[in-house]
DNA sequence: GTTGCTGGTGGCACCGGGTGCCCCTACGGT
DNA sequence: ACCGTAGGGGCACCCGGTGCCACCAGCAAC
């Protein structure tokens, strides 16, 4: 699942708010990036971003917040690319195919998407803070296979395949970040083609 | 995957760091269990087992251990069970094995079981923090998975099967706690099979 | 009995993330 | 000139977590 906000977050463009959220997070990726998640405290990143602590927490809300960025956004987006795909698609090929258009990313937003799902995947605090945003996906997700199948959002199998599809999705991250794969969308198709084939060799 | 202790932890049966260990944990998990996990503050808990602030992070490591007990033992056992399974048997069936009898508790045990995996599926400071320990069970699994393929444990496929065998595994954990499955080991078997047979009528 | 060591404990100061509250300042409208 | 408002800074406070030292059992050696 990946973090890049869209081109427009804010309402105006010249947003004094968004602004100032924008330095912040761009100083905090450097330092994290540089020197460590854990090793950089707020007040420094506030410095290096020509604001104060409290301005910090007042923009970004968390520490972890300062990598994720809008994730809300990309959840709403996976949610909508899901209500809108046809019911004549199966189910394990919709969930594929809106993961991959959710992280779509124009070639000159992949080194900073990189440099987040690096931090992400790597530092134990934002790897724990992960699972708090990997649920939201994982209801949504969830939501849609029940709709589709008839069944409760809270039944075994909805569940199921939200979180399979979800630890598939970050797997396939990793081996994108780690250079294994040519390209995000082909390792999100490769994991998700494991996935629907219940794992062949291994039974 | 599952948190409770086995019957003998520490050395000595009298071991008194154990005995205040056991106290802390259990006066957590009431007052955690009453008043929710961010409510309570450790010199509460402190208090309530008849010690020091000073001496809970002593004993117990962190708030969050004070819930989570000695899971290391069962990430260890865990992988010794899978050490020990032989090659004919298929690897997602000796991973099932392994989780079904890591989990294989007395009745006796059940009611704080359910207790403590009701707090970490619930409260959002656990299960962030569930993600920390999560990533051990997965490197125990994938090291196998690539033992038994003769990859390496940070191809694609080892990591996936280790990521879906857990979520299969958390998500018959909260099937068993809200009581859709008559015990663990079902809910694992049932979560297991569908995610063997990659969701048929999903595709 | 005195000495000396050791392990469990408590107290204390400190750090860092996070929040509530108040004040200041710049700006736009009237 | 007069406001209202929004973004920002300062300050005090809470809480989880750690390092350090001081205390006090118990126990071995002399």
């Amino acid at each position: 699942m990946s973090v890049l906000h869209g081109p427009v977050r804010g309402v105006r463009r010249d947003d004094p708010r968004e602004d100032t959220r924008a330095r912040i997070e761009q100083a905090a990726l450097e330092l994290f990036t540089a020197a460590g998640f854990e090793q950089v405290t707020i007040e420094e990143i506030a410095a290096a971003a020509g604001t104060s602590r409290r301005t910090f927490f007042r923009s970004v809300g968390s520490k972890a917040d300062a990598v994720w960025g809008d994730f809300d956004g990309h959840v709403d987006r996976l949610a909508t690319l899901l209500e809108r795909s046809g019911d004549d698609v199966p189910v394990l090929t919709a969930v594929l195919a809106a993961y991959v258009e959710v992280n779509d990313y124009a070639p000159e937003d992949l080194p900073v998407l990189r440099q987040r799902m690096r931090l992400i995947l790597t530092e134990p605090a934002l790897q724990a803070h992960s699972q708090l945003r990997y649920a939201d996906v994982d209801r949504v997700v969830a939501g849609y296979v029940a709709r589709r199948g008839g069944e409760s959002p809270t039944a075994l199998v909805p569940r199921l395949v939200a979180t399979a599809t979800r630890a598939a999705a970050t797997t396939a991250f990793e081996a994108w970040l780690s250079g294994a794969a040519p390209s995000l969308a082909d390792a999100l198709r490769t994991a998700f083609g494991q996935l629907a084939e219940g794992f062949p060799g291994l039974r």
